[in-house]
DNA sequence: TTGAAAGCGCTAACAG
DNA sequence: CTGTTAGCGCTTTCAA
């Protein structure tokens, strides 16, 4: 919009055709060198700029992809958000933002308007999708990779990290330490991942002959901390915790310190995530290691395959990024 | 891309021509009731979604605008952005995210070519541009607003706080408290609202005939950690301090405890921003309150109203949104 | 290696 | 209130 400057200008004061400019801009070996030159001085001097609209239009491709995202209060998401940005970047897409609020309402016209012509692809970092949400999101033909979360029935690409085994060898490690009451801490609503957190939890915990102790909290962190001072004033404390999320963590350790208990002498508390938060607690926080930005860069990296028909042939990605543990003051050792 | 169906398919089975549809679309008032409802009927039953791409290749507005931003790794930044994607939804825009990762190269061309014909408007919280950046963007023709900084020259929109009038009211209080040496904690970069806040302190404590005394750590949280730990070791701990992050403020408070000084009462500690950090800390983290998804929010409403012209006639505006402080456990009383 | 011409799917005068 | 007709600025055959 900023410029009047067409491509036709461009041809005129070039003395060529605007197919010619097309090309030096689209394939250039495909113009002989001397006019490629001439054209791409023209363009300097002009300033001109290819209006991207006309383009998309014109050749059916938008080099825009579409990035659904829950919230960006979420550091995970954020961060995974700047993987995306940096490698979308790099392969020269710009990103449509769109924040659901993981609104489970019909009026979800807002993502279906944004992939309905704007984009060539899509990430997905809702981890709230209904069913007939996701059945609406895989009609479209858009190819589409899930970030941090997968498809049940591994219909759509995806990368993630093994959230199970993850859960399960952060507990396995509480467990050796010798605690006997290990709590999950966790939230009411059924994010994509927790379930399987809990999953390797209740697994690690059954192994060992221990009683699985899930406790559900409020999502919004305010909220909780409430709940945390509540559960203290009036429930046995556990020995040990591992929650879904850092700051649930952090706030639960708070509370425990409040409480009167000594961290990690009488209860450890162990985070997920590794976000910032982790290294601002006192005690600094044991947390499982989540490459939260690699998930963001790797699954732009995919979706650029896909969308270049690349690997048209292997129908189900599901990239699984390696985990590790940070273990620091919130625990023993 | 992803639906074949075009409005000419509409038209044809509607029995009306193109003009007719694309006016129940955009004008549904000029067209007569009945025939619209036949049309709006035929949209449906067919799944008919209108491309953006045409439409903004003919009608030379896109109903997009660019979102420029350093990082969205800072807390502040993900926040103004969720209220940026609020009202861009509510005013039916779709947002371009650009993340500059505040690089000072000439190669910008990743947001100049988003400008370049895909957004009707700019908001730009890159709070690090240099005076050649700015001027080429201010050459661009699109509407801009600046979020949580100004120009220099005020020749933007912009909406943000009075920094300097925060900055100087929390070193005020801190002064009231009896404090002496009073620290203000900073960044050796010169972001665009640091030099404000540094401004406010600074006029505060020479009022009262203090001694000013600036701090500067690593942008990088976990560099500045090991900084801060080297402060305490080697020089005299501040009896205050003002620090123009949270993040910052709870490192050094951090820092401040692990060398056995006692907070609030041996060291008072004073954050920016009101993140989620500064209830996670213990003590909790006195702040001043910024209105940061407000500032997201409004700075998108002023410029629906720019691209709309609704007030060309304002030639300079600058929104300046009200700020509050939060006293909690790193101050006294 | 280059040019001519036909659209991409829609909006926006201008008639009627 | 509705239809006709030009484009919007570019890509992409098809010929030359």
């Amino acid at each position: 919009m900023s410029n009047k400057i067409t491509i036709y200008d461009v041809a005129r004061k070039a003395d060529v055709s605007l197919a010619t400019v097309s090309r030096v801009l689209n394939n250039p070996t495909r113009v002989k060198e001397k006019t490629r030159n001439r054209v791409l001085e023209v363009i300097k001097e002009l300033g001109y700029r290819p209006n991207a609209i006309a383009r998309g239009l014109a050749s059916r491709r938008s080099t825009n992809i579409g990035l659904i995202v829950p919230t960006l209060s979420r550091a995970s998401i954020s961060e995974m958000t700047n993987g995306i940005a940096d490698i979308a970047d790099k392969y020269r897409y710009s990103v449509f933002l769109n924040v659901t609020h993981n609104e489970r309402e019909l009026q979800t016209d807002s993502w279906e308007n944004m992939i309905a012509s704007q984009v060539d692809g899509v990430l997905l970092a809702s981890d709230q999708m209904g069913e007939d949400q996701m059945d609406r999101l895989l009609n479209e033909t858009v190819p589409t990779v899930l970030l941090g979360f997968k498809d049940s029935q591994s219909r759509v690409p995806a990368v993630l990290i093994d959230y199970a085994s993850a859960a399960y060898e952060a507990t396995k490690k509480l467990i050796d330490s010798g605690n006997k009451d290990i709590a999950f801490l966790t939230v009411e609503e059924k994010f994509e991942t927790n379930p399987e957190k809990e999953a390797g939890y209740i697994k690690a915990v059954e192994e060992a002959g221990l009683t699985p102790r899930v406790l559900k909290f409020a999502d919004k962190f305010e909220t909780s901390i409430g709940e945390f001072k509540h559960f203290f004033e009036h429930e046995k404390a556990p020995d040990a915790a591992l929650a879904i999320r850092d700051s649930m963590a952090i706030g639960f350790m708070n509370a425990a310190i409040d409480s009167g208990l000594s961290v990690p002498d009488d209860i450890e508390i162990v985070g997920f995530q590794n976000t910032q938060y982790a290294l601002m607690s006192r005690p600094q926080l044991s947390t499982v290691m989540v490459p939260t930005y690699d998930i963001g860069a790797v699954s732009m990296r995919l979706l650029t395959k896909l969308m270049n028909k690349e690997e048209e042939e292997v129908e189900e990605q599901e990239v699984m990024l390696p985990h590790a543990f940070a273990w620091r003051g919130s625990t023993k050792n």
